[in-house]
DNA sequence: CAAACATATGAATAACTGTTCATACATTCA
DNA sequence: TGAATGTATGAACAGTTATTCATATGTTTG
């Protein structure tokens, strides 16, 4: 999976068939959506930062699996941590995951 | 992949964490959107109903490979489909397709 | 500095996924 | 009915992915 998602590129609105490269990066993007793992950790840190080791307990995965995870998270940017000591604590990068779960949650909730 | 996706349960807002079934279904159909092709697929749709013929030649994809993945695009509710005479003409299920790939059009954007 | 703790990461492995190929099914038309 | 056309599908294969295990990195404290 792609560790970085750019998108200076082609049109960006809707109403017309994004180009080839966006579609290939969309696909990217939500392939990190596409993990029930990674889906909930998103959703624990809907409600704050959190540390790894949290999540770890959190979810019954072991902590290398939740940083593994976090890595990917990163690299689509739909997290950022800070430091402190030695406590790394991860959070929503913005509000766009929210929408898009909420999106998802809409269309299953049929 | 689940060939269906069910949400008759759980809460369905935002505002709560989801529970854990309901985050499983969402990741399922969030791998939906995880392939290009797939994506491509969906993308071509928006232009309204195409057979699966013309799909083919669109992506340059057999049509063997675009038949397989309908099959999953209908799974998750994402795509109808009509016959008239041999050939099946698909097209988007309803609105959700174009705000979900609008979300995510809109976090690669930035 | 050494020990303890939190996190990150590389390698290995098992499970999963998308495409291809061959072929079956469905429909139309001669 | 048989040939032609459009679509669907099962099996096989190659490529990808998530977890585990072992270990490295980074930080604090004694």
């Amino acid at each position: 999976m792609a560790e970085h998602i750019h998108a200076d590129h082609c049109n960006t609105s809707t109403d017309h068939i994004p180009c080839d490269e966006m579609l290939y990066d969309l696909a990217e993007l939500y392939k990190v959506f596409g993990d029930s793992t990674r889906v909930k950790i998103l959703c624990i840190l809907f409600e704050g930062e959190m540390c790894v080791q949290h999540i770890s307990e959190m979810l019954s995965v072991s902590q290398s699996a939740v940083s593994h995870q976090l890595r990917i998270l990163k690299g689509a940017r739909l997290v950022k941590y800070r430091r402190d000591g030695k406590t790394v604590y991860y959070s929503l990068a913005d509000d766009h995951v929210r929408e898009i779960i909420g999106c998802g949650i809409e269309h299953i909730s049929e």
